[in-house]
DNA sequence: CGCCAGGTCGGTC
DNA sequence: GACCGACATGGC
């Protein structure tokens, strides 16, 4: 799955100096970004402003497999971009195998060609996770960004100020009516306890991700605010454990539009059958329905119209 | 007012 | 095991 190193070599684009990294397959650099696994991307124009691994970032995409990191970018962090964005792992060998996976599946990765998973960083992304339950994107993206403004460092970065995604440390300072004002609702608690585990050293994350999938998930669900879904999102985006298949509302939904006739199914019934159906590369699957779904939603296919399509009388079954 | 959002938890049966 | 309501918050 995992290829050649991507290539990384200084460059220059419109007058600007720095690094430019060549991606292993397609590349879709707008849609990898927004795609729901990271909330702290900005774009204008065709840039995105970020932060990785607490340094600010601009990156864009100048042609279909490229990436261009923005200077003054150190060689080190281009190379951390490149393993962000995942741009060593082999994508078309990806796109390929799914899309033999059968039509829906070749259909959701034409419609969604280079949409990366991305490697984040453990830490951020359970947090980021553990906010996520039963909270809309928008919401997300607005805790996040609370945390990391009131209790994240504040930092000069190339292009003007901004702030870290708040430390184990930092959050537990913070207390549970720091993390309450930043709108985290009843998810506080589980916050709070994460930040507490991780710093006195209870729950490292660099052990977890070191082991097997079945193992890490079982040592995630141990901890408050983490579920079968949220923990197959913190080992999908962030701990390279690619058979992690997350099931949520909207992956729910065309799952069983597509593949059930819109018959009811429960979330584990779900995983079994994704396992089963796509292995060791359901989590690229995962990616692909979900922006399928999503899809659909945008097109404003409502659940009496996925019922009709799917054939059904009663959309209450959907 | 209602329902929904990249769900989880602590009850029940 | 499985099913169910509560749970903060904001958008529509």
């Amino acid at each position: 799955m995992v290829n050649k190193r991507p290539v990384v070599q200084k460059s220059m684009i419109d007058g600007s100096l720095g690094y430019l990294l060549r991606s292993e397959g397609p590349l879709n650099l707008d849609m990898s970004l927004n795609s729901g696994q990271a909330f702290r991307w900005r774009k204008v124009d065709d840039v995105y402003e970020g932060i990785i691994y607490g340094k600010q970032v601009r990156l864009t995409q100048p042609s279909k497999e490229e990436v261009f990191v923005f200077g003054p970018a150190s060689r080190e962090l281009a190379e951390f971009v490149a393993s962000y964005l995942a741009l060593d792992i082999d994508q078309s060998d990806i796109e390929e195998r799914l899309a033999a996976c059968g039509s829906h599946l070749q259909k959701a990765v034409e419609l969604s060609s280079g949409l990366r998973t991305l490697r984040q960083e453990p830490w951020e992304t359970s947090i980021a996770f553990i906010i996520s339950a039963n909270n809309g994107v928008a919401n997300i993206t607005r805790v996040i960004e609370n945390l990391s403004s009131s209790f994240g460092d504040r930092l000069e970065g190339p292009f003007g100020a901004y702030n870290a995604f708040p430390k184990p440390e930092q959050l537990v300072s913070a207390g549970h009516d720091g993390i309450w004002s930043c709108k985290a609702g009843f998810r506080t608690r589980g916050i709070c306890e994460a930040a507490a585990g991780v710093l006195d050293g209870s729950v490292d994350l660099e052990l977890i991700e070191s082991r097997s999938y079945e193992v890490a998930k079982k040592q995630l669900i141990a901890l408050r605010g983490i579920g079968e879904k949220v923990a197959d999102c913190i080992l999908l985006f962030s701990m390279g454990k690619y058979e992690a298949f997350p099931v949520d509302v909207w992956i729910e939904r065309i799952v069983r539009l597509l593949y059930f006739n819109g018959s009811k199914l429960s979330h584990k019934e779900i995983r079994r059958w994704a396992a089963e159906e796509f292995g060791d590369i359901a989590g690229f699957a995962n990616q692909f329905l979900f922006n399928y779904g999503r899809k659909f939603a945008a097109t404003s296919l409502k659940r009496d119209e996925i019922a009709a399509r799917a054939g059904l009388r009663d959309p209450d079954t959907l």
